[in-house]
DNA sequence: GTCACACGTGAACCCTGGTTCAGTACTGAA
DNA sequence: TTCAGTACTGAACCAGGGTTCACGTGTGAC
């Protein structure tokens, strides 16, 4: 990178507000792109090039507002998990309501929402690009997992769930609802995939593991042992 | 690539048993040594020539078994998740058992198997290389919840689980798991993995999800409504 | 033992795409 | 209007790593 924006010395210390004004615009606008590019094209197509492009500037223009294209991405990511996150967080802590109806409805939103967003969710659930990408996308996951593990550790000691390890359950309801949404976007699935449906189904069963009553139950499930051979 | 293996024109039209014996053993030890790199360091880290280094033949060998990368790591994951599909197969297809045993032993095993897997499994449901390859990942994933989905519609017929959409429930479960896999391995969650208490809590889990009985519920899930803004 | 031929080799090639940077166009104070 | 200094530009640069291929070596029929 050459020098970060609104490193004057001289006769303007900071750019002035047109200037600024720009530059934010620009910034702004590049994200916009990144956002729009990996929500039509998927990460793989999202080069720097096209990026500038779609953005109106030029690929060097990209790198005076961020040090290199993984920040760029990440920062795109971050913003929009950001964003889901607070979603979900405004449901799971709505005070007042049974644990049951939030966790329900959160991860009807979740879903409901994400399956709008189509090429985006797509690509910020399952496609890959970098390291420094991936993380974003992992801690977000566990940023839902952590919401949920609240939910559900409030749920049990409320009375309203069966004992549980919340930590574990938390994990499993986001990736259950996250392949939920990606398997309709994959064009798996029986039949076309129905928002509502799909959210309410995913949903129901997310509740009813965690709040229903287990089946009458053999006690011991047990992993069927099976050497895990490191062999060809 | 050069010519693919066994081409041989005039004198030997078919490579002598000895020299087909030594090339079996090299497309084995490149295999082998592909899984081993991406157990230790994941795909992030598997180079063709880091492969043939452990496999003991040149980079060029590689090329004469294998016509990329790409395919030679497909094959590699593809062969992986048949194993494991197999066996998680064999589990939901025992005949004579109820669906809702059979669903939490099938459950608790992969996740089990998987644990002891650690980087592979790691490697195998998230980290990503390459669209070729990706695709494998995606239908064994795909193949997964259809395995799942077929047990859930048995259930379903034999009055053992409630009424429900056996297709989003199925992916649903993957979900669940793999990311219940995903979870431990990269350090989230409370305790240390414990593999025997996630693999029980993840079946669990999808057992209540399938199987139990709803919470008493109030009718209407719903999604939040908001909007999906596509804004910066 | 000899020889023709295919196998195995690994250094060099080359393509892709992120990153740089010398040049140009603006900006705004004097 | 001038001019110092900054912001923008985009062609050129460069690195990483997959892929190739001209060359020795092993093999097995004669």
């Amino acid at each position: 990178m050459t020098e970060p924006v609104g490193t004057g010395t001289a006769r303007s210390a900071r750019p002035s507000p047109r200037v600024a004004a720009r530059q934010a615009d620009a910034r702004r606008r590049i994200l916009q792109a990144a956002r729009v590019v990996v929500a039509e094209q998927g990460f793989a197509a999202a080069q720097i090039a096209v990026v500038a492009d779609m953005a109106d500037v030029a690929t060097g223009t990209i790198y005076r507002h961020f040090p290199s294209k993984a920040s760029l991405f990440s920062e795109m990511l971050r913003a929009v998990c950001v964003r889901e996150l607070e979603v979900v967080r405004a449901i799971t802590g709505e005070p007042g309501r049974r644990a049951t109806d939030r966790l329900g409805d959160a991860v009807a939103t979740f879903v409901d929402r994400a399956l709008r967003g189509e090429g985006l969710a797509y690509a910020v659930i399952v496609e890959p690009m970098d390291p420094e990408v991936d993380q974003v996308r992992l801690d977000a996951r566990a940023e839902l997992a952590a919401a949920f593990a609240d939910l559900i550790t409030e749920g049990v000691e409320a009375g309203e769930f069966p004992e549980q390890d919340a930590g574990v359950r938390g994990a499993a309801i986001v990736g259950a609802f996250l392949e939920g949404v990606v398997a309709p976007l994959a064009g798996r699935t029986a039949h076309a995939p129905d928002r509502d449906a799909v959210s309410t189904e995913i949903a129901r069963f997310a509740q009813t593991g965690v709040a229903g009553t287990p089946p009458g139950t053999r006690p011991d499930i047990r992993a069927v042992p099976s050497p895990t051979g490191a062999e060809p």
